[in-house]
DNA sequence: CATGAATGAGTTTTCATTCAT
DNA sequence: TATGAATGAAAACTCATTCAT
């Protein structure tokens, strides 16, 4: 059961996010994600100082990678219509390439074990959106409202789409996703 | 300490629910919910036969409620659009009289816990929105795909609206939530 | 294994002492000392917060009821001589009578775990020392030098005779004890 | 963070010594040693098999110092008064000189871990008193009594004195110091 | 010899549940 | 029905020790 050494740390991540994902913060034990990650406890231990350090990191690290997704290639040039379909297609990119990450932090409580720096990060992600809305709205291209309540829309509509198919009563597929960008763009710009 | 016995079970469950909404089931222990109703751990288990019976009767009925805020008074002779603003009105109503329990039913992952009734429950509550979309398609009110998706859209963004507004991000009224239907409505519309 | 219900506290707190006495606060498992005690763990953990909360009830327990020895019946009127009789006859009898006790408070070290109020109780029964030296120096019975000395000359030499009767050096009896006794007292006091 | 090698026991050995005086045995880890010494674990376990043999080698190393103090230029020929002298200021040197070495010899429960060549020597050390309080006793220039009887107070008393100094509760100097051991001569001895 | 990641038995503590009163 | 002490399996976490490099 001894393992190779390095890449240890990045089975205990793994492990855990499938075991976070499914069953929340305390649906798990620190010993079944040792188990599943095919290291003993002690040496998850560690790695981690804690079970809470343990999702702290998880969490700002899929966080970041999501950020990442939305700011690398961000089309700030482009029209706000590109602009929200350049958004649209990078949260459908992420939900689609790390869909147990997507669960972790989307779909969860992230109740008072996380740590100020993931609400920071969390708040950083918000304000992407919502400088888009601003940007749009100065256009003129975008409904005048408190910005955050367009991100409401476009980003509950997509994540209700994402919980539906996890639970089998939606498809997941890009043109369906395309259908909904379209529904929420249509609900909120100002195009005739 | 003794109680008067009848309400017992509503204390139980009134202290259970603010406490499975702020830690969902696995952060909330048994003998805290117990204190927290001024009842013994031997009463509570008098009413409830585990945790796991107390989670589900609270599901069931919380969601029991919901389904009768739609259905009761449900304007099915009245145009499409009034039942959109009716089911948008009853599901800003809920929320607003009873956001713990909103929170409770819907910010969580109900995972393993949950028994097949309370699934059932949640689908023909679903359904109920599906019905609506399906007779609005049947009227070229409501663009065509699969009706799901509409419910996602405008349930998506009202749940998101309403964690926003739990998170500080955004402001809880009736205006801004019905600035979001409108919104909504417009996006699966098929009005010009 | 289950238990007659009333005296549970009792039984931890002696299985408790014994442990401590022995093999001092980080030697002892809170599982041993519940086993030992007839008790599942987690009653002891009903019956106290933690082995920290433990530990110190049981110290000031043993402190307090050394203190009463050496208050209740305090020859304030007599001699000085016979204030110190009172005083080492006291404090052999709580050695006597309570031998665990008196290995347990007085032959650890003890450290970070102890609470402010144990300390402050050890501080008081020291205080009833230096109170006896200061009135026999004012009486011109006791040599003039800082009271906690000659407290330091009595108590020390006790609890060496003590421990070298649990190691097997000496042997414990009221004669020889006495012995030691008027060895101090010829030491400190000015009589010629 | 590679050490020159040679003093790596030493180094292993004063971060114990220190770990052991404040801790006790089961209050410090070996990793915390490992660490306050500069030395990985592994290099640790290289110079002492085990925590045990730790412990064991140090109380051994520190008992023959004690032992040296004693026995070096031990004024055999002098008088008993003389040498009482002597083996106060030996014992008061050793306090003074290493304070945490004695604080580890003589302040803990020296239990179970230690193996029996510590037990023999300790019972060396005492044997150098006694054989002082018979020589004394032989030229009745000490009271008669269980010759450990008189270690016991000197030995305690001197124990209780540093023990007082370090809670604060007394001053350490010599002058002090030689106070205490008049006193107990004057307890001990038979001069009228 | 030096390193430090890995191990897993053992520690403290929690908690769903039972049951005698 | 109400009570709450008792239970013990399981949780989070520690730590002496090993071993491949």
């Amino acid at each position: 059961m001894a393992q190779s050494g390095s890449d240890t740390r990045q089975r205990i991540l793994k492990a855990a996010l499938t075991h976070f994902a499914v069953s929340g913060y305390h649906g798990v034990s620190v010993p079944s994600i040792a188990k599943d990650a095919n290291v003993s406890i002690g040496s998850l231990y560690n790695h981690f100082e804690s079970k809470d350090a343990l999702v702290n990191t998880l969490y700002f690290e899929w966080k970041t990678v999501l950020k990442r997704y939305y700011i690398e290639g961000y089309p700030a040039e482009a029209s706000i219509r590109e602009q929200f379909n350049f958004i649209w297609f990078k949260l459908h990119s992420y939900a689609d390439d790390h869909p147990e990450a997507f669960r972790f932090i989307e779909n969860h409580m992230h109740g008072h074990y996380l740590q100020k720096h993931c609400f920071e990060l969390e708040e950083e992600i918000f304000e992407i959106g919502r400088m888009f809305v601003r940007a749009g709205q100065e256009q003129g291209a975008i409904a005048s409202c408190s910005p955050q309540i367009v991100v409401s829309i476009f980003f509950g509509a997509f994540v209700q789409y994402f919980k539906d198919c996890n639970a089998g009563r939606a498809t997941w597929n890009l043109e369906t996703s395309l259908f909904i960008k379209e529904a929420c763009w249509k609900g909120f710009s100002t195009s005739p």
